[in-house]
DNA sequence: ACTCGTCTTTGAATCGTTTCATTTGTTACG
DNA sequence: CGTAACAAATGAAACGATTCAAAGACGAGT
């Protein structure tokens, strides 16, 4: 019957004031024993459930935390979102995820959806070049911090991951591993893959007859490692590298299906591989791939982490968390 | 500067009545050019955006859907919340994804939330059983759809998939392609799976001489369909099946796995292969696996129809729909 | 009996929007 | 010139919760 019963329902019911069954809720120590019972029974009569909108309204603010992500589909991704989520239970608020699937317009409509919702802070995985809309936010009071991202501290604070540092961490395990002719596959023209490489690079400079050659593809899928593995094929074995570092794990998959599918070269004795991510296929793959594993947990939280500071800062504190990823190492790059 | 400016602030700024503002928003028919102008002026120099809390106290509901699913990093449901999405925005509204995680006290979470943020509905794939709590919902006037899950007519709508007919296409294709000794894969303990053999033992019963034998494996992962390969490489060639059916994509990948790795059996001249759910992988495995499309566009849009139809009905018309999941044929299967 | 302090309860004011009955302004027509 | 018809603008009331100054209840101490 009761399409929803308000407050005042309540307090009628209990015979009490508004103000008290406002307390009872929020604050039950300021109420006596008996009346607290008397109120509560009547809210479970009636079937109250409080109203958010009235409490937000009053509040002048909500207890929900905006994020919006390049791509829920995405592990990485996902991982994070749930670990922010997390975070800001602990904390009394709730997360609300927009997908922006790489679309700066879907992008912007997020943002002024979460705007109008008047959100404690908004986390971002931006697609282009927001930092315009950030600091519009800054200035109406809606912290915000970048995911995945590094931001410059004078106008926001950000969490990302040591791309560089990953892809130096994967050629320098190749290298510890008495591998000395490197190949490095992935699409250089994306920032994240060329600072990988930028890294691996770093690491071959460290070692004296060590190289490293890069072989674009076509993409970053599964299809195209398999086409890069195919060349690699061809190649006469003296001139295939020792070992080929991907810029993620699909493209990793792909180079081992073509290397194993003619049981001419051998992983790892022929040739190691690495990939990057560490997605949940990477252990179950035929040979079971090394990989660089990202800190998507810590991601999620220390990214509440920082809207918090934020918050208590008044917007005027930043701070730039570069957390820096982890080896995992499996059978396709055991030791030569 | 400004915190946030209202539309009362609006009003002064542009000399007008709030009243005015209001309907520049709401009803820009109503207001004449110049006012008109010289309201969104003001807007545009105060930087207002709308409080969403005030207006959807005024108006008694919000312009928001809440989905719960029980994992957003499965494709399948990411790929419904995708299309829901979509659906709920031609209609002006915004989807909220809560992830039960399989857990039914966050699903419960969850519930309350979306209640006191007084959604327009909720779709929901239930953890247990929650026909009570969609019973209390239904008489507080939020209604109810289903995802994934057959309802009860009686009381709320449903959008779920014809497991049994899905289980019957991939079996009948392996007998129409000529193989008789079939095997299943999978774990039936669940209902879904359980659902997916008997379809395929109704495709077996339908023909003479054929015949399916039932493997359990441990789990639905890429290792399990491992293991169960791994037994089957192990067995004499003619006490091997002529074709299997696996419950899922990744078993069916780990069975792949352990057939092709000794290259004593060749897929599919040796034996055929097919999974379900259609995931990314499937296509781009060493040999691209045959799979059941599961229609998850079809499911978010439709969930979303049959919340307005019962918004629209007042809760009182209810729609079960299944749809039929699709055959899709790849070289794991090719003809005998 | 009176005062003081503590604990409990009260209820009006407030948040920012939308709505709608009224008022004000404008044009057309007899 | 009067008035009917219509368009545009007004501003108070309402939505449902929280807050807070004030009032009320009660017991202890003198």
């Amino acid at each position: 019957m009761s399409q929803t019963a308000s407050i005042k329902d309540v307090a009628t019911h209990a015979q009490v004031a508004v103000g008290t069954v406002s307390n009872v809720l929020n604050y039950p120590d300021r109420v006596s024993q008996r009346t607290k019972e008397r109120v509560l029974k009547s809210i479970a009569e009636l079937g109250f459930v409080r109203n958010d909108a009235a409490r937000q309204l009053r509040a002048g603010q909500s207890r929900t935390i905006g994020l919006i992500v390049l791509d829920v589909g995405n592990p990485f991704f996902s991982s994070v979102a749930r670990a922010a989520e997390d975070a800001a239970a602990a904390l009394g608020s709730v997360v609300l995820v927009g997908d922006s699937g790489q679309d700066s317009s879907r992008e912007a409509h997020y943002m002024d959806l979460f705007q109008e919702q008047r959100v404690q802070g908004l986390l971002i995985s931006p697609v282009g070049d927001v930092s315009g809309r950030i600091d519009t936010l800054r200035e109406r009071g809606v912290p915000t911090v970048l995911v995945d991202e590094l931001a410059d501290t004078d106008r926001c604070s950000s969490v990302s991951v040591d791309d560089q540092e990953g892809g130096y961490l994967a050629a320098k395990h190749l290298l510890d591993t008495g591998r000395r002719r490197l190949a490095f596959v992935g699409t250089p023209s994306i920032r994240q893959v060329a600072s990988r490489l930028k890294g691996a690079q770093r690491a071959v400079g460290e070692v004296t007859g060590a190289s490293i050659e890069v072989l674009d593809s076509a993409g970053q899928t599964v299809l195209a490692g398999r086409q890069v593995g195919n060349k690699l094929v061809e190649r006469s074995p003296e001139k295939r590298p020792e070992a080929v570092f991907c810029s993620n794990d699909l493209l990793a998959l792909g180079v081992m299906q073509s290397l194993t599918m003619l049981r001419t070269v051998r992983i790892p004795e022929d040739i190691a591989l690495i990939g990057y991510d560490d997605i949940d296929f990477a252990i179950s793959a035929v040979v079971p791939l090394s990989s660089i594993r990202q800190p998507t947990e810590a991601l999620g939280r220390t990214a509440i982490e920082l809207l918090a500071e934020e918050q208590e800062s008044g917007g005027t504190k930043h701070r730039a968390v570069v957390f820096t990823p982890e080896l995992v190492v499996r059978q396709s790059t055991a030791g030569a």
